[in-house]
DNA sequence: TAAACAGTTGAACAACCATTCAAGTGTTTT
DNA sequence: AAAACACTTGAATGGTTGTTCAACTGTTTA
């Protein structure tokens, strides 16, 4: 496929704005994919649910399927997913895998997400 | 399509932690739903070009679309979904419609990703 | 009034993703 | 050693989603 995208029209109709526009300078799109990779792993009920349960305290893999009423497997992939982005992290006990959450600022975030949808 | 969930198992190595997870009360669901639906928005590179573009002041699908080098329609459609979001906001002025942030603390959420991913 | 412009919309398609299922690892118990 | 337990993993599947394309609306210019 082909990056060059037909005929991208110039709005003539704003010169003042292209004399600002023209100077804005992004960061790299390597920052973008990076940034919205992070907020996609926000972004599922399943994932923000075990955040919220870690906020209480670490937990094993069962005690979050139980809680969740989801089967082991769909938890287990969500926490590589979460321990991934360096939102969890785990140690192991005997047959257990204890997972908690990675630090505290995670709490933060996501209590900026609740004050906006509850605004 | 059942709601059952074979045979969840009830980690029994764990009776302590019972004590304290039997207690926890989660939000319900649509809270769960609305958050991962808010960080799914910001779950995606071309909407965070955009916002990061309208941190610079209001501007036209025309200037947005020229300057992230993507068709008008494809910038029309997240523009859409920002604003269902409530994260852009806009104005019309001629044959134009003019966007910009819907308020300040977008900024403050962003910057929260940035420092985690740059931690 | 017609043409050009700025933007929106719906359908279609490909890419992505969350859960399930089945099979696996490693640890503990019997 | 065998069985049970706690968990992980890979493939498959069904649902979701970002972009394109074509057609459309509404405004301005000629």
């Amino acid at each position: 496929m082909s990056n060059e995208h037909k005929a991208l029209p110039i709005c003539d109709a704003h010169e003042t704005h292209h004399e600002i526009i023209d100077k804005i300078e992004l960061p790299d799109d390597e920052h973008f994919f990076d940034l919205a990779e992070f907020f996609s792993v926000m972004g599922d009920s399943t994932r923000i649910k075990i955040l919220y349960l870690l906020f209480e305290g670490e937990m094993c893999v069962c005690d979050i399927s139980e809680k969740l009423g989801m089967s082991m497997s769909a938890i287990s992939h969500q926490l590589r997913v979460l321990k991934n982005s360096r939102l969890v992290k785990y140690r192991k006990q005997g047959k257990s895998v204890i997972y908690s959450l990675h630090d505290d600022h995670i709490k933060t975030i996501i209590n900026m997400g609740v004050e906006h949808i509850e605004e």
